[in-house]
DNA sequence: GGCCTTCGCCAGCTTACATCA
DNA sequence: GCTGATGTAAGCTGGCGAAGG
């Protein structure tokens, strides 16, 4: 799967992935969902921060502020030792891995797409990046992954659906003809005698011989 | 053995930024 | 050059299993 084929599959523009999205929201409702669609909007991550300490356990608070300070020091360090994000910046500046850099992680992928600690570390060696940077890139990947899944398998049922509404359609198309038909004077005519011994109701030590081709066997069971 | 806490990892959701038409 | 749409790196939170006390 290359990234063009990625890149098709993520838009959201499509109705599966609008409904989907829809679908979720109202079904769990997470941190940053709780203050709706406005709570949402207004400041992002500060205000979604708020809302989940007040519900966090004290060592997870804590143990997440210090990650986070950590990776706050971490970029720090990182933009002045001149890497290929620009230095000094304490705001996030967003990275764009190379190509290179993408080739090697897709590779990766292909063979596992999860990683133990020392796969992620030696990737991070090999691309010279940060081990979390590996490890974002794998969650992102594993989220595309599962995103286009459920947009293939969203399609096929939406085929499965036409075709079972365009069936459904014909066979009332069908019943209503016959009704039509059975109401003409020249209806026994039409069928041959021996179909009607197969009506259940009627059923009462008529001879029974095969159906007859000229009507399929659905339509001679109820008219 | 059961309970509690902590930790690490992941999924899901979201944001911020880059890129392109 | 501006703008909206799109793609994606990265942040945040909750859930869950494992390990240790």
């Amino acid at each position: 799967m290359d990234e063009k084929d990625l890149s098709l599959s993520l838009s959201l523009g499509s109705s599966c992935g609008q409904f989907l999205l829809s679908c979720r929201k109202d079904a769990s409702p997470t941190a940053a969902n709780v203050g709706g669609v406005d709570g949402m909007n207004r400041s992002g991550s500060t205000n979604m921060r708020d809302i989940g300490e007040e519900h966090e356990s004290p060592s997870r608070t804590k143990r997440r502020s210090a990650e986070r300070e950590e990776r706050e020091t971490e970029a720090s360090a990182a933009g002045k030792a001149g890497s290929d994000e620009e230095e000094g910046e304490t705001t996030r500046k967003k990275l764009r891995l190379t190509r290179e850099q993408s080739a090697i992680l897709e590779e990766s992928f292909k063979e596992h797409t999860t990683l133990n600690p020392k796969q992620k570390i030696a990737l991070a060696k090999q691309l010279n990046l940060r081990p979390r940077q590996v490890e974002v890139w794998f969650q992102n990947r594993r989220a595309r992954t599962k995103l286009k899944q459920t947009e293939v398998d969203c399609e096929f049922l939406k085929r499965c659906c036409e075709n079972l509404t365009e069936e459904n359609r014909r066979l009332q198309r069908e019943v209503l003809e016959l009704r039509a038909l059975k109401r003409s004077p020249h209806f026994y005519m039409q069928v041959p005698a021996t179909t009607l011994t197969l009506c259940p109701s009627c059923e009462k030590g008529e001879a029974s011989e095969k159906p007859t081709a000229s009507l399929p066997f659905r339509q001679q069971i109820r008219l």
